[in-house]
DNA sequence: GGGATCTTACTCGGATAGCCTGTGTCCGAGTCTGAAAGG
DNA sequence: CCTTTCAGACTCGGACACAGGCTATCCGAGTAAGATCCC
């Protein structure tokens, strides 16, 4: 069980661009410079937010990246789901249709009681992930470190600094 | 976010085991024929119990594999860890080590708040599965199933029924 | 000077290679069983 | 009949291929900005 590097580095572009001013996009060249990654995949992880629908993308000079909703409408859940995907982690496959003497063969997931652990649990963990917003990640890092929200803006828009 | 084939046959193959009499050990043969498995890929992944310690193995003729301590002294997470590795499931490159203005060069997993949300999610997940043993679904799927019990022991032990 | 036009540079988006972790298979070392042989 | 020996077959364990997905990169379509030209 192991995520992308795309769930990290989706979450911080995120929460930067949910400080930077609302109509400014933010390219994901700007981004990734900030960040010391690279560039074009980067980009392509965020490709993947603008299919998931939390992030609108404008082309050309000035173009870039910007939230598609409210800050505080994004949870972290919808992030890890957007880049890692939809399905289950735990893939039942079912091991005990071809198991003799338990004639299940239909509605297995909800019969094996191996699957509704592992479902169960997986439902705690998304549900965690969904408590957490954008914002609420955002607000907690400018309580902790005052000068972050300014440094980032900084570096993210206005002219670009050599 | 997937998790391998492996813990679904590695719980499933637990769970039997807690049901064949103490003493007696299972083949990787014999539950492979008896979940319709990949035989030499099954004992692939029993290896991985039998070095996290949750089932031992004696080579030769009637031997196998067996329960290493009592089933409820197993967790579904001993038998996840044992099969996907210890890791955590979000790796923290510290990407912020490398932005400008936030001077976090050591430390990095506590003091990003990011890493700290996806950390926490994940405890939540593994101390839902820490709480489930194997003895506990055994008993579940006995109250549900009254004959699964039996007709497993009897595929498991004795003579090989062609 | 003001407006239309055109070049230009910049951006996303998808198509294209490389690598690394599962996935699946195979063969050898070790060992217990069971039969056979001998006393 | 009991003990010893021995061959045999069965099992795990690790070494060996294969595949799919994550990682990384490149180039083309589209676009808005800014310069240029004309009125």
């Amino acid at each position: 069980m192991k995520l992308g590097q795309g769930v990290e580095w989706g979450l911080h572009s995120c929460v930067s661009m949910s400080w930077t001013p609302p109509g400014e996009a933010v390219s994901s060249a700007r981004l990734a410079e900030f960040y010391k990654l690279p560039a074009a995949y980067l980009n392509k992880q965020l490709q993947a937010l603008v299919r998931a629908g939390i992030l609108t993308s404008v082309s050309g000079p000035r173009g870039g990246f910007s939230l598609a909703r409210r800050p505080d409408r994004i949870s972290v859940l919808d992030v890890v789901l957007a880049i890692e995907g939809k399905e289950d982690s735990f893939r039942c496959e079912g091991i005990l249709k071809n198991a003799p003497g338990w004639g299940m063969d239909a509605d297995y997931a909800r019969t094996c009681l191996i699957s509704q652990t592992m479902r169960h649990a997986e439902v705690t963990w998304r549900t965690e992930l969904s408590r957490q917003s954008i914002a609420g990640i955002a607000h907690s890092i400018e309580r902790r470190f005052p000068q972050a929200r300014a440094e980032t803006v900084r570096e993210l828009v206005g002219p670009r600094t050599p």
